[in-house]
RNA sequence: GGACCCGUGGUGUAGCGGCCCAACAUGCCAGCCUGUCACGCUGGAGAUCGCCGGUUCGAAUCCGGUCGGGUCCGCCA
């Protein structure tokens, strides 16, 4: 880890740990720290004295330093310790190469125990010591001492400190919002607090700053940046935590390409300041539709590192005049039915085994595909497949062309509708890019993805939905599409031109993640009504929800636009991790507890009396020592 | 809300119906050791196998429930 540029000295020690070098021999010096490993020679100990700076040797020798030696024979691992002493050269041929401080030691002349330890729970010295995540948890404070952790925590911090930096040299201006708020539609569940000042009343806490950020634009602030903390009550997963950070950001008087531009100079910025060694691999950023990447890699995140793209099979399936005769029945009617035809090719996979194509096809089932087809394309250009008896020999060829597979290579194949061939071949793609070692895992492909569609029908209300931020513009081309059938804009149907519109709206993805999104927001007053009742919301319900932003419009809006990312996943992925626990000081577990402090608690009676509240139902559960669940009526009863 | 996986000395694992009141590594404790750096050597302590119940002559091992953790689907930007 880097040592900054003031000086860390203070009475407790003149260096850090990681600081002495050969230079310094003849010094004296004193060092604070956690002892890392001790070793005992009898006359000799050796104490490997660790702080977040690096790790120095300490030596203290019996005949020369009785007392200091009776000390450093008390001290065990993880005890704090002040020592001071003469810095040396290390005996030629005792020098340390793993270690920057190898070249020189301290022999003590003194030795202070500032604080003992109990022996750890698990290993600290060990960086590559598995450890149950629970325990991690439960002891974060000592899973934070160990050296991945605390170099993902310091590169969190320099990204942010990158992001900060960006951003004011770029006129951005940094503005906290309150995070006790009014419930906002973002789609997710909020997390309520109760008012005690209003009794019967609640806070919500923001899903994001959506509409506060608007609002700031509304302002005059024209360039406004945030760290921001949102909370989501939804279930988790390794991704997903119930409070996580966003850099949210919003810029006036901008198109598209003016946040694009300014997001992706910034996010370069970010990844070299904090992984100058990872290559970042196109710049600029490649750019695609949404409706491209969903054609070409099944997914509106796609990870470009590698190529498997998908290939539509149709050309090879229909005759002249354009009805499907592939001879295969289950191609032919997926086509007739409006549906495609897809494949990707697993290069080098054609003697793949019986058990292997099960699984694939298992996973395929999973996806939501009624099967999957293949076709193993065997050195010298034979055909083996078991839908090869339906195709003629014709067909048969048009595809391995159409697919572009080579010899060794197999065809996977999923017909169905376009959403299920697109959801379910962009998955079996990036399973078998991992299997197969596809990816480069050093590179950083960042992408651009645009032009999604404004809306999808939601089928269980009847209405259209938003696909992103309800307040998204709509590309001016398509203004005239947001209409309805029936002329009513109240009462939608999915044969609305509405279901074409698309949005101003663009997503950042990183190696198959998403960053974040944002988007060219309707500034307009009458736009965003007309929006709003495609979605449903009724002119009341609107101004019950989006009241503040609504009259904000009537003074004077600004033409804005902004995005947010994802801090934690963007730091997870610079620092090579799959799980957002991993770069979080303190996360929760799945069921949003905190191991170390035991939250969620039962709340004390008095609080609940104050706001006026009372458990109905099952109270909440308190744990006794063997893990067994209680339920302590008395403690929530008011 | 659903599916699946895991839960054995401090830690990580092995054992998966009797050979196990449980094995290995490491950690811990004690003694020895003047050049180690995952120091070494000798000795020792330490788990009744998450919890509850059942099956069985017999359960860490099989079954059910439960608690905790994780992965995934639903949900969720």
């Amino acid at each position: 880890m880097t040592t900054p540029a003031a000086s860390l000295a203070t009475p407790y020690r003149s260096h850090t740990a990681g600081e002495l070098r050969a230079s310094d021999a003849g010094s004296t010096a004193r060092l604070a720290g956690w002892v890392h490993r001790r070793r005992d020679h009898g006359q000799l100990i050796f104490l490997d004295l660790r702080d977040r700076y690096g790790i120095s040797q300490v030596v203290i020798d019996r005949t020369a330093t009785p007392e200091v030696h009776a000390a450093a024979s008390r001290v065990r691992s993880e005890f704090v310790v002040s020592v001071s002493g003469d810095v040396a050269l290390r005996l030629p041929g005792t020098e340390n190469a793993k270690l920057p401080t190898g070249a020189v030691e301290l022999r003590a002349t003194e030795l202070v125990i500032l604080s003992e330890s109990k022996t750890p729970p698990f290993y600290i010295n060990d960086p590559d010591a598995p450890v149950d995540e629970a325990l991690r948890l439960k002891y974060r404070y000592l899973d934070i001492r160990r050296q991945p952790m605390a170099d993902r925590l310091l590169l969190r911090s320099r990204m942010v400190q990158a992001i900060r930096e960006v951003h004011h040299a770029n006129g951005f201006v940094e503005v906290e919002t309150p995070t006790l708020i009014k419930s906002t539609p973002e789609g997710a569940r909020d997390f309520i607090v109760p008012s005690r000042l209003q009794p019967g009343s609640v806070y919500a806490l923001p899903q994001s700053p959506q509409q506060l950020k608007q609002l700031l634009m509304v302002a005059g602030v024209d360039r406004y940046f945030q760290i921001a903390r949102c909370y989501r009550d939804e279930d988790l997963r390794g991704d997903r935590q119930p409070e996580f950070t966003q850099l949210d950001l919003e810029m006036s008087f901008v198109d598209e390409d003016s946040v694009m531009a300014f997001v992706e100079s910034m996010a370069i910025e970010v990844s070299r300041a904090t992984r100058p060694d990872r290559p970042i691999q196109e710049v600029p950023f490649p750019r695609f539709t949404f409706d491209e990447v969903i054609e070409r890699f099944g997914s509106d995140k796609p990870d470009v590192r590698f190529g498997m793209e998908l290939v539509d099979l149709a050309p090879a399936l229909i005759d002249g005049d354009g009805t499907p005769a592939s001879g295969f029945k289950v191609f032919d009617e997926a086509l007739a039915a409006g549906g495609r035809v897809k494949a990707i090719v697993a290069p080098g996979m054609a003697g793949a085994t019986r058990r292997e194509i099960d699984e694939l096809t298992e996973r395929a089932r999973r996806f939501g595909a009624k099967g999957l087809a293949y076709l193993a394309l065997e050195a010298g250009g034979e055909v083996k497949s078991p839908i090869a008896k339906f195709l003629v020999a014709e067909v048969q060829r048009g595809i391995v062309d159409v697919s572009g597979a080579k010899e060794g290579d197999l065809i996977l194949v999923v017909a169905d509708t376009t959403v299920i061939t697109a959801d379910v071949l962009g998955r079996l793609r990036l399973g078998l890019g991992d299997r197969l070692g596809l990816a480069d895992r050093d590179v950083l492909a960042y992408v651009w993805v645009d032009r999604f569609p404004m809306y999808k029908w939601d089928e269980e209300s009847a209405r259209w939905d938003a696909t992103h931020n309800p307040f998204s513009g709509v590309v001016p081309d398509d203004e005239a599409l947001l209409v309805t059938v029936s002329g009513d804009p109240a009462s939608p149907s999915p044969e609305d031109p509405a279901g074409r519109a698309r949005a101003l709206q663009y997503d950042l993805a990183l190696n198959g993640w998403e960053l974040g999104g944002g988007s060219i927001r309707i500034h307009r007053r009458d736009l965003l009504e007309r929006s709003f009742l495609l979605q449903g919301h009724s002119l009341d319900a609107m101004h019950e929800k989006f009241g503040a932003v609504l009259d904000a419009f009537e003074f004077g809006a600004p033409p804005h636009g902004g995005i947010a990312l994802g801090i934690d996943r963007w730091a997870a992925l610079l620092s090579g991790q799959t799980n957002i626990r991993e770069v979080m000081a303190f996360p929760k577990t799945q069921s949003g507890g905190d191991p170390m402090l035991e939250a969620p608690s039962a709340p004390e009676a008095k609080q609940f009396e104050e706001l006026g509240l009372r458990f109905v139902g099952l109270p909440p559960r308190v744990r006794d020592s063997s893990g067994h669940a209680d339920q302590k009526r008395d403690e929530v009863e008011v």
